[in-house]
Formats: structure tokens, C-alpha cells, sequence
DNA sequence: CCACACTGCTTGCAATTGCAAACACACTGG
DNA sequence: CCAGTGTGTTTGCAATTGCAAGCAGTGTGG
């Protein structure tokens, strides 16, 4: 286990629990686990167990799995297909509700892109004002062509690449010490 | 954890190293962890960590994952995981789409668990259309007989929260004894 | 026969985990 | 003011984890 990643599971239990607006001793309680161990937890200085773990996670109201990847137990996941692949692939589902929904995310994804909702409105709608100011001042050919290279600009997905997390790194860290049987 | 899965993890370890052909100290070797140490888990008379599970995972050239799975640490991810999983993981729409999504790609397999479909619907109506002009022909029992074994085809997956640990009580069970110290 | 290599297991121990009891501090109501 | 309640932390300890040294058994070659 990545030494760094131990001290950030203390600081993501105590983050996630600040943010449920709960006290340590509530969480402790909620979880199973003894409040004394959840403070020393949090603050870096016990590591839990994966069963642990997953009595905090409970008590969190959160996926034990969150946290097994915010302690470097498992890699994160990463969609190996998308959304609309998944779903396609789903065996509980029926065609009907599988065509529902594809249909649904993708006019999600189509308002996203017309730039209607919520939390990428105000970044589409930043992208789109700068571009727009440019083109009534730049009346000449010359300054036609000068905007023209900041069209890919607009082009990209700015929140794509925010959510990939770096946890993999986890095994050979321990094992040199812990060879010769 | 529950306990039958602590003692069938180690069965399982030695079950995929001997498929592999290699002896206990040498999957310990390419594990990094005490030959000894392995011998006590595969017998079920330690319970290892995420950690030692990991190495040992790596050992035998097998996802860690398996293994989680096999000690209780998570659930085993079923194909229809993957949906809610994507969406999730996507990052092209907003955490409102998102719940929206989820919402009804749940709200669709409990209709599915309750039998009532539209796709099976179709499949039912068939059915009847069939016997029933039989029926004017007929008039028998046994084609009335015939369709009933079709339901059966529907079969639920339960696995989700199975991950509900009887851990809880471990700490419950420990508490009583580490106390009086 | 014996020495050697390999196998899996036993045993004692240091380090770690998780807990209970207690502590220190802050806040509130009488 | 003080007592009560709630918060998070400190401390000592029992249980558990993982290891190294060693043991017992098996197979092979000289």
C-alpha cells in the first residue's frame, strides 16, 4: 500500500463524514467500530482493515468500494465500456427499457452539449462568450483567420479527464521486505 | 465477514495454486509473503489482509479482485453492476442526469423482478394466441399445461446487498472480552 | 546406506489492530 | 458560577497478523 494513499483514507473518511455533518462519535457509533479507532483513523495514525472499512462505509452511507479504493486496496475502476455499452450488454433489462434508457442519456448528453445544464452550463456558456465578443470585433479577413485556430478551443470536454484517479501502484511496495520463507 | 468465507478463501488459494502447479513455498516466494504464513491461511487458521490477499493474488497471476470476492471484502460484481458502474464513471453528464439514470435503470429491473414486463408481455401475448384457437380445436388440458413452465424463465439475480457483514456483531462479540483489561 | 533438496507445518515473537476507560475541551442551561 | 452534555483525543491492553527459525516427512542421487 502506497504510503501517501494511507493518510489520504483518514482524511476521505473525515471529509465524507464532515460532509454527512455527523459527529466522529456518531459515525463511530453508525459504523460499529470504537470511536477512539476512528479518530486515530482518520488522522493517519492506524490503518484499518478492509473490514473496517466496510463498517465505515456503511456507516456512511457510502460504497464500501469507495473507500477500499481511497485506502489503495483496489484500482478504480475505470468504465472498461461506457454507458451506453453497458446497458446494451445489461441482462436484466428488456429491449424496451434498454432503448429508454439509451434514449434518455443521450439526450442528456445532447443537452450537454447545447449547453442547458446545470453543473456544465457555466462552463459551456463561459466558452461560448469569449468566442462570440471576438468575431463582432474582428471584422477583417485577417483577423478571420486569427480566430479561426481558437475554434478547437471550444471543441473539447473540459471535465472529461477530471476523474481519473491514480491508485494502482499498490504491491511491490511490501513485498522485498517480506520475502525468504 | 461471514465466516464461511474466511475459511474458503484459503481453500480456495490452494485450490488455484495447485491447479497451478506450484508448491506452497513457491507461490509464497512470488507472493512475497512467509511460506509458513501461507500454510496457516490456506488452512483457514489466520485470516489475511487485503494487503497479503493482494500479494498473493499476484502470486498466482490472478486478480486481487477474485480474491476480495472469495474473502467477503466485496461483492461480486454481476454484469448489470456495469450499468450503474458507467454511469457513475461518466463524466458527460451531470450528477442530476445521473441519479435520474440511475433511478429509472432501477426502478426498470424492479419491474422486471415483479414480473411484468412489456417485452414478456409481447411474449405472453403470443402465447395466448396461440392456445386459445387450440382450445376451439382442442378443447385438451395438457395445452393449457404447456405455457406455464415458461415463467420460470425470468429468474431474479439477487446479489446486491448481500455485502450487508455480520461484522457488526464481530466488534459486539470482541468488545465484551478485550474489555476488563 | 546417507546427504541433499524439496515439501508443508509448528512455534515463539514483534508489530499492528481495535477496543475500553479515561481525559481534555467546548457549549448550554439553571 | 457549576453541572451536564457533547466533542475529539490519549493511553494501556488483549487479540490478531505476519514473520523467522526450526521441525518432520518425502524423494532422489551417489
Amino acid at each position: 500500500m502506497a504510503l501517501p494513499k494511507v493518510g489520504s483514507i483518514g482524511e476521505y473518511i473525515r471529509e465524507q463524514r464532515t460532509q454527512a455533518k455527523i459527529s466522529l462519535r456518531q459515525l463511530a457509533a453508525a459504523a460499529g467500530v470504537s470511536n477512539p479507532y476512528l479518530s486515530q483513523i482518520e488522522r493517519g495514525l492506524r490503518k484499518p482493515s478492509a473490514e473496517i472499512l466496510n463498517q465505515i462505509a456503511k456507516g456512511l452511507h457510502i460504497s464500501a468500494q469507495a473507500l477500499y479504493v481511497q485506502a489503495g486496496l483496489i484500482e478504480d475502476r475505470e468504465p472498461d465500456s461506457d454507458v451506453l455499452t453497458a446497458i446494451r450488454a445489461d441482462t436484466l433489462i428488456t429491449e424496451r427499457q434498454r432503448q429508454v434508457l439509451i434514449d434518455i442519456y443521450e439526450s442528456f448528453r445532447k443537452e450537454n452539449r447545447s449547453g442547458t445544464p446545470d453543473a456544465d452550463a457555466q462552463t459551456t456558456e463561459n466558452a461560448r462568450s469569449e468566442p462570440e465578443p471576438r468575431r463582432h470585433d474582428a471584422g477583417s479577413p485577417p483577423d478571420d483567420e486569427a480566430p479561426l485556430p481558437e475554434e478547437p478551443f471550444a471543441a473539447p470536454k473540459p471535465f472529461t479527464e477530471a476523474q481519473a484517479p491514480s491508485t494502482p501502484k499498490v504491491n511491490g511496495h511490501v513485498t522485498p521486505e517480506t520475502k525468504e520463507g
